[in-house]
DNA sequence: ATGGGCATGTAACGAGTTACATGATTTT
DNA sequence: AAAATCATGTAACTCGTTACATGCCCAT
């Protein structure tokens, strides 16, 4: 039903994964949907773009991945559900299984940031710091709530969310850590 | 000598902040230099592609950010030794003190995979995750190792191995953590 | 002499974003 | 009546990767 490169498995981007995964869970789901539950997946992996959830869409479906059920509307779109397929299963367990690990993929402006503190004020760097902060506060706080929702029908989501609560909390500890050093080698020129 | 946007500011990629950093440290390096030496940055931000280390370069030239000495070699090619300029430092460090501070981008393909565990059996779940721990105790060794090198020199290089150093081992204690609830949750079936 | 590291470069592609455009439905 | 949310979709673009191609220099 489509175009498999020559070896078995079709080999999709893990975004692809991602939305396939989603839709795992059982429920038929549109775009728009999946788009806020993907949200929800920000704490450790990132948000794919709208018009992305769309474009995975109609890959997975023309892969056979996924089933369409169209529900026409007033206006001149269609309201378009999709569920995945049985294919679909098993290319999603196809892919969890995989023996690969492919380590995660950060992009850490801050500690970019701070790699190159040599170039900045001290100042700057404690306020860019303590900014990051409080957008981990923030993040606890969210993440602490999605998380709240998912026992006891969701165990493995739960299980990522307490694992990425952690992280947050290490991740806080580790910057204040930072901000201490910094103090020692720096010593604040006025309170800031 | 470049098209600016309207504003101050030509609001480049962390990518080209990123190149242009690296050679804020003052030495003179090539393409090739720079590629190997932001491998070292691969522990908390990606490394690029060597072709896009070679694109952002001649961005970064097209910007007054750098610039370039050739020195002609046998061959048709020409070697091309890059410096930061007085414009570049400039632009360097009002990227570092800016404002804003663009959280980190995770792709954590593991905990998206553990999050979908329920498709899973719990024996892949923990091969993976062991597999993940390997690979973690390796950015582990090589980090120590690179953070070694650092001071007294490099103060804040040597700040965000330790940042990196506390990283890595707040996951791996998190990793260990899920799989001893995995164990709980379904017990190995046999010693695999 | 052959294999690996140094060094630059290009072409084609895929991944992903931004911005826009449309219009129905629900809430205030 | 206005605003927010639901919902789909496209066009243009940038970012970044893979794979290839070339050729020097050095060590074994």
């Amino acid at each position: 039903m489509a175009d498999h490169p020559r070896s078995g498995a079709p080999e999709l981007p893990a975004t692809a994964y991602a939305v396939l995964g989603l839709l795992s869970f059982g429920r038929e789901l549109t775009g728009y949907d999946l788009r806020k539950w993907s949200k929800n997946m920000r704490f450790f992996y990132w948000s794919p773009a709208q018009s992305q959830v769309y474009s995975e869409l109609r890959r997975l479906l023309s892969h056979g991945y996924i089933s369409e059920r169209q529900e026409p509307q007033p206006g001149p779109q269609t309201k378009r559900y999709y569920r995945i397929t049985d294919a679909g299963m098993t290319a999603l367990r196809a892919w969890l299984g995989r023996d690969e690990v492919d380590p995660p993929v950060i992009k850490h402006s801050v500690m970019l940031r701070l790699f190159f503190g040599q170039q900045a004020e001290p100042d700057e760097l404690r306020r860019t710091l303590r900014g990051y902060l409080c957008w981990l506060r923030e993040q606890r706080t969210d993440l602490g709530e999605v998380g709240r929702g998912l026992l006891p029908a969701f165990q493995y989501p739960h299980l990522v969310a307490v694992w990425g609560q952690a992280y947050y909390a290490a991740e806080t500890a580790a910057v204040e850590a930072v901000l201490a050093e910094l103090d020692r080698l720096h010593p604040p020129t006025a309170e800031d």
